[in-house]
RNA sequence: CGGGGUGUAGCGCAGUCCGGUAGCGCACCUGGUUUGGGACCAGGGGGUCCCAGGUUCGAAUCCUGGUACCCCGACCA
């Protein structure tokens, strides 16, 4: 018993700790706040990137790559930007290092300081709208669809594996447009495949929504997201489309020349999902006895454990399951076959339920003389056995199955844990009590979500799209409110 | 940046109050027995006790200064 789990109700985010550590995610590192994604961590964000960069490229967007530095002054240009990015930033100074006079390592050379500093991007709107500058003269170099691919920083003062570190990897959509209403249109365009992604991948219910002023992204004219909820509900936000209108344009001096010979500022939208959602694919279906992951994105779908006594009974274990593993990979299953002598069936069964494996696979000498196999899915933990023909069919029809059943139950909890309150002292009591959505009338003001913010912590995560106008009075401040939005207290 | 805590083997910790041979569990190595839910026995290897200075015959332990990390708040994808 190597590895022991804090369960969930005992403490919930030494639970989540416990987990991203003892299933080889990451770890933290020698930099604070910085973490290692280990290798099985970094198969499953392999396995994000490239179902995310699919729908990237099938709706018409392509790959570039743009400087990790930015000059400190770009920062100055868009003020909104400024303010909401500006004190988390790490900068460059030096350039140069040198042996210390007095033997002792490398000190910063002084004579080597830079004439501009270098900040190390949060986000890059502003070298690559700088750049956009000199590649859009006309209509006709419109629209303008470009993701990367990067790694950022942000000098968060407290971190969280995979959650909120100092530097994280994501991907940045930066597109420019001719008009307004496509701008929008894209916008839009991402959120919706962000929750599809969520939703059909990750098999992680999302809200859809608009954020209010305060929650925008700065430089932004508005800020749509996806918000999930966690098994502690609290909200995560797991993906942001901005709408950026012409500021950042105007902040560069991107001009285009439209169809009638008129010079017109270019309208933008940025996008980012980051390792963030690694986080939330751990939370949103793991359980005690560890990960739960969704079919569709586990490095190791289906792992196969022999159980013998003898090595001439691992022999005939072997060659039976050597006529199993190319069946399953016909049909683009990755199955694992776990021989390893050195631990006992009990242990890699603990083991491979922690990583969230969805279906092992096990046989031994009872299974050779009756042809069977015994199938352990992960998601609830069943177990029966079958006949091994058709192993691979049922294999594949029972991924489908597990994939559905983690979205079914997260979708579940995810709605029974959106509760409507009309009054101020039923809001403080749901925050309080039950946590997860409330769903509440606000007067749209900043001044009341800063009050309900610095007294029930829960802030607006957002203004839900699919939300029906419904008159009503603001929870708070008693004024006139013409929808419902949504509250949480959020990671 | 405020409040609290911790730095001792790869990991988790005891030892520190009261100075005197650096320990335990897991992991690791060797051999054997085991293998249908985290095996057992025997043997073995592994340490600038966070750093610097001081007190002392002698410091993991006492004193001074530093430093790193963790937790709780304010800030955030």
């Amino acid at each position: 018993m190597a590895k022991e789990l804090t369960s969930r109700s005992e403490n919930y985010s030494q639970w989540y700790l416990d987990l991203v550590l003892k299933a080889d995610l990451a770890e933290n590192s020698a930099v604070r706040g910085c973490m290692v994604i280990k290798p099985y961590g970094y198969a499953i964000w392999e396995k994000m990137q490239a179902q995310l960069d699919k729908m990237f490229k099938d709706t018409g967007h392509v790959n570039a790559y743009f400087p990790l530095f930015i000059p400190k002054s770009f920062f100055s240009r868009e003020a909104a930007h400024v303010e909401g990015f500006a004190k988390e930033c790490a900068v460059v100074t030096h350039y140069r290092l040198k042996n210390d006079p007095d033997g002792k390592g490398v000190v910063i050379d002084p004579d080597a300081r830079l004439e501009e500093e270098l900040v190390i991007r949060p986000t890059s709107e502003t070298i690559i709208w700088n750049t956009y500058r000199n590649w859009i003269q006309s209509h006709r170099d419109l629209p303008l669809l470009i993701n990367q691919w990067a790694n950022v920083v942000r000098w968060e003062m407290r971190t969280r594996l995979f959650l909120r570190t100092a530097e994280f990897l994501w991907q940045e959509g930066h597109t420019a447009h001719s008009t307004r209403e496509e701008a929008i249109e894209e916008t839009v365009k991402i959120i919706n495949l962000y929750a599809e992604f969520a939703e059909k991948w990750m098999a992680m219910p999302v809200v859809k929504g608009v954020k209010s002023e305060n929650e925008r992204f700065a430089g932004a004219v508005d800020t749509y997201t996806i918000e999930a909820l966690m098994q502690d509900g609290k909200a995560l936000q797991s993906g942001t489309s901005h709408f950026l209108g012409q500021n950042f344009a105007k902040a560069f001096d991107v001009l285009f020349t439209n169809k009638e010979g008129v010079q017109e500022y270019v309208w933008a939208t940025s996008w980012g999902v980051s390792t963030r959602l690694m986080g939330a694919l751990i939370m949103a279906h793991s359980d005690d006895n560890g990960l739960v992951l969704p079919p569709k994105l586990a490095p190791i779908q289906v792992v196969i454990v022999p159980i013998y006594k003898k090595m001439e009974e691992l022999a005939a274990i072997s060659a039976k399951v050597d006529e199993i593993i190319p069946k399953l990979k016909a049909r683009g299953i990755t199955v694992k076959y776990d021989d390893n002598d050195n631990r006992k069936p009990g242990w890699k069964f603990a083991e491979y339920e922690l990583k969230g494996v969805p279906v092992r696979l096990a046989m031994g000498p009872r299974d050779l003389a009756n042809g069977t196999v015994e199938v352990a899915r992960r998601d609830t933990l069943e177990k029966q056995n079958l006949p091994v023909e058709n192993i691979d069919e049922y294999v594949e029809i029972l991924l489908g199955e597990i994939q559905e059943n983690i979205f079914r139950k997260a979708l579940s909890f995810r709605d029974e844990n959106i509760r409507k309150a009309d009054t101020w002292e039923e809001f403080k009591q749901l925050i309080n009590e039950k946590g997860g959505f409330v769903s509440a009338h606000w007067d749209g003001s900043a001044e009341t979500e800063q009050r309900i913010k610095e007294e029930t912590k829960a802030t607006i995560r957002c203004i839900p799209l699919d939300g029906e106008e419904e008159a009503g009075q603001c929870i708070f401040s008693g004024n006139p409110s013409s929808r419902r939005v949504l509250f949480a207290v959020a990671y």
